[in-house]
Order: C-alpha cells, then sequence, then structure tokens
DNA sequence: CACCAGCGGTGACCAGCATCACAAAGCAGG
DNA sequence: CCTGCTTTGTGATGCTGGTCACCGCTGGTG
C-alpha cells in the first residue's frame, strides 16, 4: 500500500520531473520515464459532451485547449499529494482517480472515485489553500493538466467558464455533504455500509432491471470510505449475503432486496 | 428542540409567507408578522470589506444591491430547511446561523456556525439540486435575499463575481472536508473534540497571548459537530479540566496547554 | 414567588466494533 | 507449476462510547 502522506514515501516511488505535471510515478519496474504517452488532446475524447467546459463559446474552447497539457499516467501515480501548493488542475479524459485524506497516523479517509470528465484539484487551485487531498490514479489515466496562473487568468477572462466552475465546486460539496451524511449520521457500521452501498447504485446503476453494479473495490477500501475497518466490512458483507440482501459474483454486486438495505437506515 | 426534517414541523413554527424571505419565524409568543425590520441596504454594514462581493466594479455592485431584498430575523428563525428547492441566496450581514443536516431518527449533525459575510444556500443555488442543509438563526440576523433566478443570472453578466462565488465554494468545500477529518478519521471521541476545539480557536483566536475564546455552543450542540453524544462531551470537557488542558469561565474557554490537545491528536 | 424548561453533570450497563492473530483463497509473474 | 503477494474470511478479546436514568442548577415566565 502506497504511503499517502507525501512526507515517507514508498520507496517504489519517485517524482517523475518532468514539467508540467510533476505527478508521481511509481517506479515499479521501469527507472526511465515511463508510460508517458502523451495523446493528441482530450477535446476529441468520447466523452466531451458530458465533460464541463463543452458547450462554451468556440473562443473559450480555443483557448482551453491552447493552455491544457495532456498526459497519461499508470495505475498508482499521483497527481497531486495533500499538503501541496496548488500547481494546477487536472482534466480527467479517461480513467479512475482515488481522491483521500489521511491522517498522521496512517489512518485513510477515501473521498471520493473520480470518473471521466470531472475537474481534479480544483478547490485548491481557486481557493490558493494547500491541496486537501491526495489523488492516487487507480486504472490508466488520460488527463489534461493546466497550471495554476493560467487557469485562473482564463477563469477571469471567461465568465461563463467560471460558472461551470462554480458547479462543479457546488457538486463537490453536494458530494461531500452526502458522505459526511454516511459517516456521521449512522448508529451501526451496518447502517454505514448499506448507505454506501445504495449511494453507490444510485451513481452507477443504469436502466431499471436487475440492480446490477461493477464494484471494483476491496474491503478495505470501502472500509476506508465508510470510516470502518476491514474486518467489519467482510462481516458485514457476509451478513448480507446471510440476509439475502445483495449477493456477490467476482467484481460484481447484485442487489436482492432494496427495500431491505433501505430499512438498515431506519433503524 | 427544533424539528430540522421540515417535515414534522415544531408546533411552534410556521410559515412567514411574505415574499421573497419565506424564512420560517419561530411564532413562540406573537402570532404576527414580527421583528421584519427592513433595513436600508446591507451595503453600508460595518464589514463590508470582507464581503464576498467587495471590491467589484462599481457597476456589478450596484446591480447587485438592485436585487438584494434586506431583512432581519429573529432567534430561531430557518432561513432554508433541507430538501426545499432552492429559492434563493442569503447573505449574512449580523448575526450566527447554524448549518445543520439530519437523519429520518433526529439525530443532527453541525456542519458550520456561519459568520458575517458568507453567502448561505449558494451550492444549493449553483447547482440547481435541494438546499442540503438547514439554516437555523441563533442570534439575531440581518441579511440580504437574492432570488435564484436573479443570481444566476448577476452570475452570467459579471464574471468576476463568480469567480468569487467558486471562492466561497471553495472554501465551504475545504470546511467541509476539515470536517470530515475530524469525524472519520479519528480513533476516539478525545480526539474528535481535540480537533474541534483546535479548530475553532485557529478560526476565532485573534491575538497572540493567552489563548481564550467565547465557545457560544452547548454541549449538544458541540456534540452534533463532532458526532458523539452529550454526556460523551460533558465528561470529556470535565476531563480536559483535570489534566490542566483548559478552562471554562462562563462562556469563555481558555487553552492552557495547547501542545496537549494537539499530543492527542497523534494518539 | 413558584414553576418549569433547558443545560450540565454523573453513575451503571453493555452492544458494537476495533484490534490482533491466523488461515484460506485468489492472482500474477517467473 | 510453484512462489509470493494481496485479498478475504473468521475467532477471541477488550475497550469505548452510546444509552438510560436521575439530580441539581439557572434563568426566564406567569
Amino acid at each position: 500500500m502506497h504511503s499517502l502522506t507525501g512526507l515517507n514515501m514508498s520507496p517504489k516511488s519517485f517524482w517523475y520531473s518532468q514539467r508540467p505535471e510533476r505527478a508521481i510515478i511509481p517506479g515499479n519496474t521501469m527507472p526511465a520515464p515511463y508510460g508517458l504517452e502523451i495523446i493528441e488532446s482530450c477535446m476529441n475524447c468520447p466523452h466531451r459532451e458530458e465533460r464541463l467546459f463543452c458547450n462554451l463559446p468556440s473562443a473559450s474552447v480555443q483557448k482551453l485547449s491552447s493552455i491544457t497539457s495532456p498526459a497519461s499516467y499508470p495505475k498508482g501515480a499521483m497527481l497531486f499529494v495533500e499538503g501541496q501548493s496548488p500547481r494546477g488542475v487536472f482534466i480527467l479524459c479517461s480513467g479512475k482517480v482515488k481522491l483521500s485524506t489521511s491522517s498522521a497516523d496512517g489512518k485513510t479517509l477515501i473521498l471520493r472515485i473520480s470518473d471521466i470528465g470531472e475537474v481534479l484539484g480544483l478547490a485548491a487551485v481557486v481557493s490558493g489553500k494547500a491541496f486537501q487531498a491526495t489523488a492516487e490514479v487507480l486504472e490508466p489515466t488520460q488527463a489534461n493538466f493546466i497550471s495554476r496562473n493560467e487557469f485562473l487568468q482564463f477563469l477571469r477572462e471567461h465568465g461563463e467558464a467560471a460558472v461551470r466552475v462554480a458547479q462543479q465546486l457546488a457538486e463537490n460539496y453536494h458530494h461531500a455533504l452526502s458522505e459526511m451524511r454516511t459517516i456521521g449520521l449512522s448508529h451501526s457500521a451496518g447502517e454505514k455500509l448499506a448507505r454506501f452501498l445504495l449511494d453507490w447504485i444510485a451513481e452507477h446503476h443504469t436502466g431499471n432491471g436487475e440492480i446490477k453494479v461493477k464494484l471494483t473495490l476491496t474491503h478495505e477500501e470501502i472500509a476506508q470510505m465508510i470510516g470502518a475497518s476491514r474486518e467489519t466490512v467482510t462481516r458485514l458483507f457476509t451478513d448480507f449475503k446471510k440476509k439475502q440482501l445483495l449477493q456477490i459474483k467476482g467484481s460484481t454486486l447484485v442487489i436482492r432486496d432494496r427495500a431491505g438495505l433501505e430499512k438498515i437506515l431506519e433503524n
């Protein structure tokens, strides 16, 4: 497991110093620059419509693409680390990134698993305060980097974009509150896990038949999302299975009794 | 205690239906419209420099003051309630407002005590989602209301203001993460309280001599801020006093041994 | 003045969960 | 296929803190 404090770095990690990303790439097998394949421009990537800066005036889009630096990052790379001063934002084009915060003694709280289209580091860059979270790449990821100064300049010049940024920040805030409720308002670990699973399917389940979603998180990670220990998560899952609430097939979660899960919340 | 769900309102509360605030005013003794004294304009209030929309171009300020409706609210009033769809924002000119969220069974989590200059309801208005929190007036408060439509229109037309809004949202997010760390990363209730107190003095203590701050919160409220029960907060305070870490004089908190408090975090 | 509601303080109890300590089961790489 | 690592599963144990029950204090109100 990677150390997330940024202070006592795992020996497997080193600073990949090529500007402008300065992301930490895990140098597990290859000491040489690794997997940093420049892609032409994420502007052309499939999910463009869903992205933050989509329907902007074309002048804005032009300007935007002139200041972005696309790059790819392998699994395990750190886009930024908690406590660093904000260098810039990363617009996620593909892949998956884990945002987490951790305390001095190593306990970790996962804030969010970011998906395509999100802008990482936004709050830090806008407020000028240090990054509050660590961003670790879970799956090979392509992202557009924009340096803080250029980004802020861009915002000042393009009011529409600033409104979009405000919207994304509002969503981030929204999401943070949602997690706070999960962690802070529950009476039991079971309630927390139920809340987490319901939130998860609300976000990831599309379609209206049987509820079946990918859940590619280890029990440890789930524990870190809901503020519990790994063992209780394991026990709760076996418990839920026994109660016919759900079923696990490989990395797929099947909800058998959604109402039952919801009932746990009202306890 | 007020019901915060907005569903089963305390009989003491009723809707104060005068547009545009629609805030809930506690009708404890007076059934008639109460304390809704219109003040000329918060634009003239003392803390203007610290406020969100301060150094904007004068055209923007003009426009802004043309769409704001100032009003005052008595203790116990609800500016908005969790779950309502966002009518607009409230810019706090004076007074103190408690932001909280609560679960179906009545357990409450206090998110923040807002101070002068903050804009309440920003995230909901910007994202268009329902209010995530309830805003209850703790001390008689003056606030400027701006309806959602006018506010969004204003943002679109005044890019500078949108950037400010993004900044405030970033701070909100920042603060939410800070509270999540307090609640989620602590091993014990003592740690949570210590974290809370340290955060509190960091925000409220000005000056560099003896650390002495007002802490006008009941144990119950502190408990709701750190996710603990009222009794444990009481016990922890007596414990901390016994260990010479702090001292309580009326509503004033005196920190006697800050290092000692900080040591608790590293446990 | 008497009364009452809200707050602070304290003891007893015990459920829930973190922690430790292994063991089993996947899985990846040589 | 064997080897080593990560992930999952499970038991035993002990402590923390939530809950209940009760008391005294204070300040506001009729």
